[in-house]
DNA sequence: GTGTCGCTATATCGAATCGATATAGTCTGG
DNA sequence: CCAGACTATATCGATTCGATATAGCGACAC
């Protein structure tokens, strides 16, 4: 889920540095993804050993691509050079060492896979981030990721309507409930883009039956 | 988090095995506990382990202790009395070895510190829990839990909207924009909560400055 | 009778994530 | 000159998830 968040990152804006990439995850996405060091650092390295970013050791405002460390295989090894180079290479100016990283074509198609990837990923916070990304999608499989989610959420909403909060206390009750209120609201604003990607795309038959009259499981008129 | 949902059930339900917990999250509270096996069975050894719960041999449907069965000695005989007792013990469903908990004093304190505690905890399913289980706080913590939610709420929203989601396409604008929707929505929610609760608590200073310019349509009897 | 399908039930594993914490450089202000 | 705030990377333990293994039992088909 991060991944796709840092590839969405660095694809859309280029070179970033760690840090970076959080502050523009926190205040670009709305907190949608309120990711931690605790994650994100090994996301990065889990990144890069698969090839779908690479480290430039340079600030971004310099280029300097210097090539990629060779793998030695010797961790400490590796380490070493790391710490040695930041020594040398960074104090340049401003800011303290930072590794940017980069995305690769590898990257980029792990991109594309994981934005229309198909799984569960009931994940509230994975679907907001596929959509915020949705821009890099083709227009059909857009549409099916806002169907596939409408979906979800409709037979969450049908298994907790059935369940009835009747047993339940006041407080637990007003959850559930709230939780269904919720759940509404997401589905009919799904409903609206389903609407907006079809008429961007142009509709010969709209008569799907789809986005035309398709009611939430029951309206329900709260207030008793 | 799931130890609160754990120590919450078998408050209430008295005495559970592990996948009826999972079904009683699952159906009562509206899948806010939408919890996995591989999270439940770690936690209820946890909490076995701290001492907070015990776990007891028999089957909690042991309404009627069914007298011992005298040995017949006959094997084919003891079988059967063996069949017909599962059967008439769980009725119509297949029931296999289970391992009942039952809450202790020590979890009755653990319960009542996990409920109120202050702790950060920005996870909407835990405040969903905590509220679910508000019956059990005293009517004092019960309001500051809900206080402390809707600030915490409200200052996503300002920042949120703080950041203004021009600089975004029109994907990312929409779950920008929907989220704060939503926070909103959630936030008129606590609001109609902390009113009940400040009305069924005698109201002598009501006007504490919160509640005060905060309009709200009705106090909404809630019995069906 | 015997598959085998589906449900109940417990359990473990690896991976992802979080929150806390460590470390360290740099910039600002008293 | 020191304190505190901010930038930056990194690691640790604990929690949780999803997948998977296992097993008993009922039911229905063949």
């Amino acid at each position: 889920m991060l991944d796709l968040a840092i590839l969405g990152l660095l694809e859309e804006r280029g070179e970033l540095h760690g840090y970076e990439i959080r502050r523009q995850l926190r205040e670009g996405l709305g907190l949608l993804a309120n990711v931690s060091f605790g994650s994100l650092y090994p996301a990065l390295a889990r990144l890069e050993a698969a090839g779908a970013v690479e480290a430039t050791e340079a600030p971004s405002t310099a280029e300097a691509p210097r090539a990629a460390v060779p793998p030695t295989g010797s961790l400490s090894g590796e380490l070493a050079v790391l710490r040695a180079r930041r020594r040398t290479t960074l104090r340049a100016r401003g800011q303290r060492a930072r590794k940017a990283y980069r995305i690769t074509d590898a990257g980029r198609a792990l991109f594309a896979e994981l934005l229309a990837g198909g799984g569960p990923s009931d994940d509230p916070r994975s679907f907001g981030l596929r959509l915020a990304f949705a821009r890099h999608l083709p227009a059909p499989a857009r549409l099916a990721l806002l169907e596939r989610r409408r979906t979800q959420l409709a037979e969450r909403l049908t298994e907790i309507r059935a369940t009835g909060s009747g047993a339940l206390d006041v407080y637990a009750r007003s959850v559930v409930e709230h939780t269904a209120d919720a759940l509404e609201h997401d589905i009919s604003w799904l409903d609206r883009l389903v609407e907006a990607e079809e008429q961007s795309a142009g509709i010969s038959r709209h008569a799907t039956g789809r986005a035309a009259g398709r009611p939430v499981p029951s309206p329900q008129p709260r207030g008793t």
